[in-house]
DNA sequence: CCCTGATTCGC
DNA sequence: GCGAATCAGG
């Protein structure tokens, strides 16, 4: 579907009056996304209108040259494990990616240490912990973390593993864990 | 995670 | 011109 008259027409009556562009993609038939909305919108010269993300903005020093955005290039192979239960180790807080600067580098990590540390996570970098949280050495696995996923193909394999019959599975088949804790009732 | 508009860039 | 992908902020 393109962008017919009486379409553009309701773009501009709905989006002067407040609508968000994703309320004026669902009003306006033929699947337009909510970006085809802002991208008509700006070549109609729309826009204006209070924007979230408008207030940075720094009046001078814009040291920072245009990214060199890479083409992200397909993903590899996905892990294809069967989830079945996310031990989720530790939880880690996600601070902002780091840097649009940052070379191409592998993995990130802290040059002072040579360890992973908290503000060095981001969604692609394996959140794998090493050691214990408070020791002084404790820190992440660091290494690329698998598309979608919150560690690297290594650990992806010891997290997320297809349930096996109780019989096959190495130590017995019993419950992990003590098959009683103090104070719960057997279920 | 959800959301917002802004921008880029291959088509 | 179009809009998906991405960015940047709430």
């Amino acid at each position: 579907m393109s962008w017919t008259d009486e379409r553009i027409d309701q773009l501009k009556q709905l989006w002067e009056k407040g609508l968000t562009a994703s309320q004026i993609a669902e009003k306006l038939a033929g699947g337009i996304s909510r970006n085809a909305v802002i991208g008509k919108a700006h070549r109609l010269g729309l826009k204006a209108r209070p924007s979230p993300v408008k207030s940075g903005e720094s009046s001078a020093a814009e040291a920072a040259p245009a990214a060199p955005r890479p083409t992200p290039a397909a993903a590899p192979a996905a892990p294809a494990a069967s989830a079945a239960a996310a031990p989720s180790p530790v939880e880690a807080p996600r601070p902002k990616p780091a840097a649009p600067a940052a070379p191409r580098v592998v993995a990130t990590t802290t040059g002072a240490g040579g360890k992973t540390s908290l503000l060095d996570l981001s969604d692609k970098i394996c959140k794998w912990p090493i050691g214990h949280p408070g020791d002084a050495d404790f820190h992440f696995c660091g290494k690329p973390a698998q598309p979608s996923f919150p560690y690297c193909g290594e650990h992806c394999a010891v997290a997320y593993q297809a349930q096996l019959p109780r019989r096959d599975r190495p130590g017995g088949g019993g419950r992990p864990f003590p098959p009683t804790m103090p104070g719960m009732r057997p279920r």
